[in-house]
DNA sequence: CATGAATGAGGGTTCATTCAT
DNA sequence: CATGAATGAACCCTCATTCAT
């Protein structure tokens, strides 16, 4: 019943609204939704329990905001391959720079996506299944068009390749530190790298005999 | 504190149980590990509420116990590739084949580890943690050999191949289905394919011309 | 309803019966009536839970039993109070005496006692009540007698002072240890000494110029 | 770990927190701790059971709340007698007034405390007996005390005498009756005439030939 | 807007007792 | 006699949500 947040909240800039969500999101990554109760989002937020009702309607309601925050970026990502002249090697390394991009900056509720995104329920959970597909689609289109124009070798299943591609892709939230050894700038150029090879495309021809592991 | 399941309980062949772990795991699955109710594992095994607990101590037990049987497999794998004297090609082939037959085997508790794992309370996460480092190290080793023996690329960087790789196999637990239209030797066959060519083994060059997606 | 213990449980010497009894008395005392549970007492009784319930009916029947072994020697003592020749000097003497060795002979049993009967079912506790009555009626009887024989002093209550009396002797299974420093003989000359001395009888006089403390 | 009622609690004179202590007192008192359901306090307090968890943490608090308000009173007196520079005679009849007097004014609490002490936690319990400890030595000080200034009789034995001058007034919570045929004065004169009698010193002389039972 | 109080539903767990084998 | 299994009632506690002030 309950969807939109109240009006207000959008209006400023930082606004209490945000620093909530932000809380939750926090609290969520680390402790789970079921986990986290109502008073320490609050506490966290720097308001009690009763005052925080007046910001939001219900708990999931949190958990939806931050879920939405999280897929923007992906969302409009996929439309935009679709949309694409590129041709699908360049369309490939577009789509791991920017997803990867979109992970660094919403990195903390992303993951709360997807440590909850199952326990949604099920309209919601439906909505998300859906974008997901849409998305999915698109980077089998963009595998498709990889072989007709004869770059991507052509036996690949793109049901399968699509599947690695995302799998590698979406795991980073998982492990990825932005005070860690690798820079998203690496993670970016190495799995550009393994993806393009995957499918059958030569890449870094001139380090091949320079550079070591 | 209390770990292990009541003794008489893996005496027999499918015996309760073994039914409770399996009702729950398929809950847990489902609903989640805080989604789900004693009563309603209880009752998805044909027993009270109170009868459950001549077979368990705790809840948490029941997770433990899926968790466990989910890593059975896995934790093997790691040790069976640090001692076998293939070379790096057919290690890879190995992993992806055993992995996946892994994932085949037990999808439903791999499912609801994967789901859960995030919430175990930190003695039993870390454990988890150390295991899945030690397989990731494994992988590591392997692509690392490869380099060694020449017949993997030598520029790539061994923790972001091992990141994809282990990605892949891992992100098929979220979406097979044992009647769905793929089979698992589908599966392994199009990841063996695409995890080769990724770290720069030619592969499959006879298909190259001849089959179409 | 159930009140007796089952039938052939009296039968034997140290029979089985006993053992649980006793079992049920040294844990009651550690733990508490409430915080002890069947299993526990089944346990240190070397049967399992089931078993046990062929010797009992109920779990409060062992406290029946503890507090009925535990009265058996005081509710005598008050009868022999009332029906002895002796004079009220001689009787304290003797009721300090005997209380005391009872005491020390079903330690265990009366600090159940004492720790528990507060609990007991109405039924249960107004024939405890009675009992208590009839023997704290016996001692005032006695109070009453020094002070006709003109032993004790003539301006006590007999009320508070049978109160005292009785307070002094009860106290000792809350502190004595068998194996401590004071021996029961000693408690026995100290409490009679004092005793004596409160109701005004002249006491020890012998040692009073040559003992010290 | 949860000592401290909430804050708030405090501050009014007869503040919900205090009426829910007291009607958990009532209760303990009459049917135990362990007895006594949290659904119980909180009808009789005018609360559902959902409310209360405002005001406590966990039913163990009530219990704590109860020990601690029943010894307030005595604690202090024990340092009383400590730092008091009278003679001992006069500080027996202080002990006893200001004991009893503790009694009357915390009867249910008291009676409670005696009631539940020995199934407290370890923790609570040493603390419990240490304060016991103390005050029993201020005591066994006082008698040899007396034993020096010449007023007490000088064989005593200072841990017997103390034990039986404490068990006397601690009796007095189990059967005192504000209501009752005796009078708390009553009862303080009269003991006090018998202990001091117990120890050798003597009272009352005047009333010897003139009162009677 | 803010908040402390109140609620009620539900959750996990314990345990004395019964009973078929 | 012995026992493992089963039961069901009760218990303590948590928590999202509402509401009067």
């Amino acid at each position: 019943m309950v969807v939109a947040p109240k009006a207000r909240a959008y209006e400023l800039g930082t606004s209490r609204y945000e620093r909530i969500v932000d809380a939750a999101a926090e609290l969520f990554r680390a402790k789970g939704y079921e986990g986290t109760s109502i008073t320490e989002i609050a506490e966290a937020a720097g308001l009690t329990k009763g005052s925080l009702y007046h910001y939001i309607h219900t708990k999931e309601d949190l958990l939806y905001a931050i879920v939405e925050e999280a897929h923007h970026s992906t969302a409009a990502l996929g439309e935009q391959l679709v949309v694409s002249r590129a041709d699908a090697v360049d369309k490939l390394r577009m789509a791991v720079e920017r997803h990867l991009r979109g992970t660094e900056k919403n990195l903390t509720k992303i993951r709360v996506f997807y440590r909850e995104f199952s326990g949604l329920p099920h309209e919601r959970f439906a909505e998300i299944i859906a974008r997901r597909d849409t998305y999915e689609r698109a980077i089998r289109d963009l595998v498709r068009q990889g072989q007709d124009e004869g770059t991507f070798a052509a036996h690949l299943d793109t049901r399968l390749t699509a599947a690695s591609i995302l799998a590698t892709l979406n795991s980073v939230q998982a492990w990825f530190r932005p005070d860690g050894e690798l820079s998203m700038t690496e993670v970016i150029d190495g799995f550009t790298d393994l993806l393009l090879r995957s499918v059958g495309v030569e890449t870094r021809p001139e380090r091949l005999e320079s550079r070591a592991r």
